[in-house]
DNA sequence: CGCGACACGTGAATC
DNA sequence: TGATTCACGTGTCGC
């Protein structure tokens, strides 16, 4: 779990809370499990989600453990073409780029992993320790403002990566992100700046995000490092070490709404709360006072305490969170889809989707008009529906970047990038045999089959990655493991074997 | 300007309250040029607005009359080819339709309007009275909540059509949007529920949303569809029709968090805040008060009171509202651009985008190898456009339908496969030789290279793809061709192979 | 009346 | 140090 938050929320309903986190060191088995189940909620949520909403609307199994049924449940259904693959991201797992189909990660949340901003590019992993359960500890620990996406920085790309680790299954997400990642960086730290707030750190349990900035950057900065770097310490540190969340909670703000409560998880523990209706508040809360247990929040909670106002407001607070973070999750999976993110910014994040959008329509407009035209001359000034194409310059070569000029290179969308574009790729090697790899350059016939290649060659297997190709090629691998025995790949090594390899793909 | 309620966010800077509102009533001239501005507005805050974002930067003109210029403008950079055109949604402003390449209008409101859900099926057209600096005025009306997009209903369809016919040069955008009317809807009233809460109305100065909603609901609910139908009215029947008002009023709020304020605008007028620099708070605060009359507001700004806490908030505060504003006019902006919208949630929105998007993409990928292929045998069964696949039904005819209820299984996310599900391979011969996979399986190490290594045997080179790989392995190639002259493939050659190497992968 | 949805204000963090 | 951004909790409204 390291960086990765994920955060599940029942399956049938209420897992909220993230799962994953509760294995969170040993790492494979029940993170994955978790993850499943998590998208086996988002799947359900998915379907269900939006109510009559698009999404299909499936609920049935989900509950328990079933994730995997409901998964198969999806493909059968699957045959379903369509989807491109989206990316789902949950706002509170961190994997960024899922690609689900599902939109919905809300009502059951999902695994997502944003690539944070980065601010603490020295640290590799994240693992987030805090289970499913204690998921609330963590949460706790980081504090109240687990929201979703801020701008935590130092997880951010860590998130990502660590996230898939813990998730393979899971891992397919991501797709779509490339794009950012190309930017600069949605793998790793590449982008130093661009990504910013919504990484994936999101929110383990209940908000990733901010916990992630926080978490990461205190502990990060104030300390940390060393013990984070591997393992999962990070989140747990924060409940485990007092002092860092002492700071945090010192903020942790309760004092100012004061009240509240009622429900457990209030503030520390949060995690919870998404949880939905399963609401482990017990086991998070008490978790939460340990990581509360700086001064502040006694006030707040007092303990748990409830009694103040009302009772309703517990419920809704639960509610409202939920939604919250089910906003981020789309937001967060819109933000998979969309190639070219330049900024992780929320609004930017709509803005690129818009113009991504645009581009798109512009460039269905081109082979449109081009359609019809085609055959004989057509080309011609008539611009048969609309004007599209004049001026589309957009749709083939730059379409959005238009924004992005300055930031020209950084992350040239796939879209963007005119085939043209020098390829870019950015390798960072995980602990032990991972590696997070990010590509992004233009497309060229075979480009994706001599990328492949070099890969193999190169003896990594790749578990979870996103690729896409159309205007341009843009791969992320979150996780690839190198199975050629051997030596130990240098990235510098993988780095070069790709570039080769998009240099000449054409000559596959 | 009858429904499209265009808001214009001071060209320079502030105009932000409604320039459309002015002139309701007569129709035509006026709230064209109105909505022009708006557009303009628009622009520009698109252009500018979020500074180094994306948009374009430009912001030049817009200010006072200009309107028309600007659209010019805009055609010329138009050349400018980026832009799709998109509608651009102010959450201010009600009009959603309109067609803006920029995508930001939180700086400079722009226009839009959003298809509400329609409550009021019946009334046709809202038309927004209040001008801009009315536009306080109006605000006022409906009062504090002026949020962003609320359900308000009503409105919807009407102002999309409404808007288009003004602003015929904008028209362009349109294009793209078909979909979304082919959806059902975008354009007319054609689905009555479907738009709920993003609806137009959303704010006239400040919190169109609320403020449709309630003003919208209210008034619409409790009297008025007459009036209103063709003209402007419903706007300013809020301002001027003091009852409806009222009711609102009574919840407006404000007295819950009470203070704040120090600025104006505070509550009832919210206008303002999102002026942001300039601040009219004067012109708006007067106007707030007429409609803050009601009796809660009065508590709470008693006048102004701003001796409340530290400064410093109030500063934050109004930079936040701005932001949730800008937050919002983009999600209206996306919302208008995406032709489904199915609810009007916010969520939905972002889902259906999200799916928008991939329709979109797919349907390029279609375009594409159709393009290629056409001029041979092109009309074949292919179904040209969309359907490519059997899947996709979305795709092509009903894009985004799926959403929708059936498509249980339409949808399949790449990522619920679990791994061990076997293997599903769907192939599509395009024209020519493009041809259209959809493989979907569990997710097992190397089946990304095993897939490759089969497609490349096949002799077919991906252009167009999505690969994702993560708990299950999702592969939709939208184009690739078969480079390898020999025979044609046969989709069951392709098939077998694909699933040979899925079944077998590990092999690799 | 609960539940979902929003907007708001606020504290906090980042740049 | 100011400006943004975010998440959170809360109040409110509509179903």
């Amino acid at each position: 779990m390291k960086n990765s938050m994920v955060w599940i929320e029942g399956s049938g309903e209420e897992l909220e809370i993230a799962s994953w986190a509760k294995s969170n060191n040993d790492g494979g088995f029940e993170n994955n499990q978790g993850m499943e189940m998590g998208a086996l909620c988002t799947f359900n949520s998915m379907l269900e989600a939006d109510q009559d909403d698009d999404w299909y609307i499936t609920n049935a199994n989900a509950a328990g453990g079933g994730g995997q049924h409901v998964i198969s449940f999806l493909n059968e259904s699957g045959g379903n073409n369509n989807q491109l693959l989206l990316q789902a991201v949950d706002s509170s797992a961190s994997c960024s780029s899922v690609f689900n189909s599902n939109l919905d990660p809300s009502h059951n949340q999902v695994s997502y992993f944003l690539p944070q901003k980065s601010l603490i590019p020295t640290i590799p992993s994240y693992p987030f320790e805090g289970t499913f359960d204690l998921g609330c500890h963590e949460n706790g620990i980081l504090e109240n403002r687990v929201g979703g996406f801020s701008d935590l920085g130092a997880q951010s790309q860590l998130g990502t990566l660590n996230l898939c680790p813990n998730n393979p299954q899971f891992g397919a997400n991501s797709f779509l992100q490339l794009p950012q990642s190309s930017g600069g960086n949605s793998l790793l730290f590449g982008r130093p700046k661009i990504l910013k707030p919504l990484d994936n750190f999101a929110s383990v349990g209940a908000q990733p995000t901010l916990f992630q900035k926080r978490a990461a950057l205190r502990r990060n900065l104030g300390s940390n490092l060393g013990s984070l770097n591997l393992v999962n310490q990070m989140n747990l540190k924060p409940a485990s070490s007092g002092a860092i969340d002492d700071q945090v909670n010192e903020k942790k703000r309760k004092a100012s709404s004061g009240d509240d409560l009622e429900d457990i998880s209030i503030d520390g523990t949060n995690l919870n709360y998404d949880s939905e209706d399963q609401v482990f508040d017990n086991s998070s809360v008490n978790k939460l006072e340990e990581s509360d247990k700086n001064g502040v929040n006694s006030s707040i909670t007092g303990g748990d305490q409830k009694g103040k106002k009302k009772g309703p407001p517990a419920k809704n607070l639960m509610a409202e969170r939920r939604r919250r973070k089910k906003l981020n999750d789309r937001l967060y999976m819109l933000r998979s889809v969309v190639p070219k993110i330049s900024k992780m910014d929320r609004a930017s994040i709509l803005g690129d989707a818009i113009e991504y959008l645009k581009e798109l329509l512009q460039k269905i407009n081109d082979l449109h008009s081009e359609l019809e035209s085609t055959p004989s001359s057509s080309s011609l000034s008539l611009t048969p529906t609309a004007s599209f194409y004049p001026l589309s310059p957009m749709a083939s070569g730059l379409p959005a970047c238009i924004k992005e000029e300055h930031s020209p290179s950084s992350f040239a969308s796939p879209l963007s990038s005119p085939t043209g574009q020098p390829a870019r790729v950015e390798v960072r090697l995980r602990e032990g045999r991972g590696v997070n790899i990010h590509m992004f350059c233009g497309c060229s016939p075979g480009i994706l089959l001599s990328t492949m290649r070099a890969i193999d060659n190169l003896g990594l297997d790749i578990q979870q990655a996103v690729i896409s190709c159309f205007n341009g090629f843009a791969m992320d691998v979150f996780r690839a493991e190198q199975w050629l025995d051997g030596q130990e790949l240098h990235p510098d090594q993988i780095k070069t074997m790709l570039l080769d390899s998009a240099g000449c793909h054409e000559m596959v």
